[in-house]
DNA sequence: TGTGATTGCACCATCGATGGTGCATAATTG
DNA sequence: CAATTATGCACCATCGATGGTGCAATCACA
């Protein structure tokens, strides 16, 4: 209370002020009190001092002390898509139900950057690390064997470790069938006419591809050659794609089922450099949901992915012994749907004012 | 290298087996063997066998030594929107630059859980702590002034810390100004076709506010009453406040300002629940930025602060004594604009494979 | 060859919290 | 009332890293 209160208080503070011992006062505030045999006397004038001189514990010493920090790790590729903020968003409500304090940090998709930033975890002595797509899934798990840190994978196959993925198969199935169906509606479509662009060479996208194909397969009873465009997570990468189809075919694919709401940045730059005219009977598909994204001037279909479920089980993971692979089903959204999310939630603590007209 | 590798070597175990006492080893490893007079030989034995038993600092132990951890963190409304994802991605840029940890946590609007939330950080010991929308600043001031860590708010107007700020009032200005200028080119406007969304009693809000009604009065020459609705940054109250104009006058304004992305999203579900008449002839503004929403099915004008000089301004303001506050113009960004954003910093690994058609 | 300076490093207390061990004192039992 | 058990707590080493201090060995110089 004192207003000479710089330093924070600890223990030896407490022990002085209240004639216990260090460690007697240790273990009234970690709880351990009742089985040292701390009389409930002892313990309530510590407890009231703590208060009074609001203490609270330094979790770098008990952290050092017990090796146990009581920090989780969750690592994405970036934070600033839907998709990705939804999960720290998620992974954060999850953490501190359990108790645990989060630590997210983004690789950005650079194997380099991505064992440094976990390297960084790691010497904080996170307890456990949720690994969310990862570009070197591989490497990072390989860091992690070697600290002797439990991991699982979120939205990402492991060979090694636990994972909680994303039916990828299924949810491209039912978002290449919406999209057809709902372009049919519009008109003859032929197999050449369905495209998809996006994606690069890992496991989330061979699978939607190979359920893109499979739909495509059964509805038209060929596949089209070229009929994907791999670019990558880039958006930049995505818009040229888009250039250079429009730019050979003179018009964007009638229905195009796009990797990730990253590569559909891709299709706003070039929706940026063109008029309507250019996307004006488009019908797409997005395996990833952005409530903004499903607004837009032409038929959205997006999936989303169960994030709460997925990081729920991953918790349940950490405590098994040996490597499991869970598969969440995602969920198909059609165009113009505004989902709620982890910010309805909130409590906002303003009641709104409503005007007078 | 040896598989037996369980547990993390610490210096104890580079001193054993390069026969120098731990200090030395200490000392080599954290680079100032130069100024204790270690050998160049000597550190660079200790070097090697650090890296060849891939030593890493514990830094929690380092921390309690040194009472410097490293950690910087952010404490954010939400993580779940483009503007405060982006906050996440580039402050993890600039702290990694300087050679922090970043820690981010959101305290979901919720003072109790912001000030928890603090408390976590500040016991984990983060060296300074930025702010970006708290919903109770003053008391996260407190906690923080109390535990004597230094700190910055983000986007929030400081009494008593520094700041950084985005130029609400100029922006809103600008903001309203561009919607206006683009509704009077599609018919004749009044002052009663004009209003504002969203917000609650926060200096930004009052800010934007008055930036919107100054342009009104200089436009109009008079402001109509009610013509603003404060809702809490909560979709659902955004919503609900466009159903009741709606059922009041049969359509939406013509022309209206939307305080955040945030109440954006009460907009969609206000759109799920309508068809394309409700909306077919409106412009909006919103102080914000999201690259999906720019291309909506209306026109769209929206505000971007400049996050990246607000953070680095940010990190500046820490070392500054006295409390400072500094104002960060933001950029009016038309409709259909995807901007670049730190994603495209990004490098991907994997070269894009052009299909053959 | 003796004296002083320099080099190269070891020693040790310390940061805050933890938990095993041990020892008084008090309560219970026969 | 002596012997036993229970109660309540203090003591101390420890987690890994840091940095002030001190000391032996080597070197320079007269």
């Amino acid at each position: 209370m004192s207003e000479k209160e710089r330093k924070k208080a600890t223990i030896y503070d407490l022990s002085v002020l209240s004639g216990a011992s260090p460690s007697t006062v240790a273990s009234v505030l970690n709880g351990t009190w009742r089985k040292r045999r701390i009389s409930k006397d002892t313990a309530s004038k510590i407890l009231s001092l703590a208060r009074e001189h609001d203490y609270t514990a330094n979790l770098q010493a008990r952290a050092l002390r017990s090796s146990r920090s009581g920090l989780v790790g969750l690592l994405l590729p970036v934070y600033d898509n839907r998709f990705f903020s939804s999960m720290a968003q998620t992974f954060e409500s999850e953490a501190r139900k359990r108790g645990l304090v989060p630590m997210v940090v983004s690789g950005r998709r650079d194997p380099e950057e991505e064992r440094r930033t976990v390297e960084s975890l790691i010497a904080y002595a996170i307890d456990s690390l949720f690994i969310a797509g990862a570009t070197d899934p591989d490497g990072v798990h390989e860091i992690c064997i070697r600290a002797g840190l439990p991991h699982v994978n979120i939205d990402l196959p492991g060979k090694f470790a636990s994972s909680v993925i994303a039916d990828n198969r299924q949810g491209a199935e039912a978002l290449t069938s919406a999209i057809i169906r709902h372009a049919e509606t519009l008109g003859r479509l032929g197999s050449n006419d369905v495209y998809l662009f996006g994606g690069r060479d890992d496991h989330a996208s061979r699978e939607r591809i190979a359920g893109f194909h499979a739909v495509k397969q059964s509805v038209f009873g060929a596949v089209t050659k070229g009929d994907i465009e791999i670019t990558g997570y880039s958006p930049g990468a995505t818009a040229l794609a888009f250039d250079r189809f429009f730019d050979k075919h003179g018009r964007l694919p009638k229905c195009f089922f796009i990797n990730s709401s990253i590569n559909f940045e891709g299709l706003l730059r070039f929706m940026g450099r063109h008029d309507g005219e250019a996307f004006g009977d488009i019908v797409v598909g997005c395996f990833d949901y952005d409530p903004f994204a499903s607004f837009l001037p032409f038929p959205v279909y997006m999936i989303r992915p169960n994030i709460s479920k997925m990081l729920e089980r991953g918790f349940e993971l950490l405590e098994e012994p040996k490597p499991l692979t869970i598969m969440i089903t995602p969920e198909l959204v059609p165009p113009r749907t505004a989902l709620e999310g982890p910010l309805d939630a909130l409590k906002d603590p303003s009641p709104p004012f409503v005007f007078a007209d």
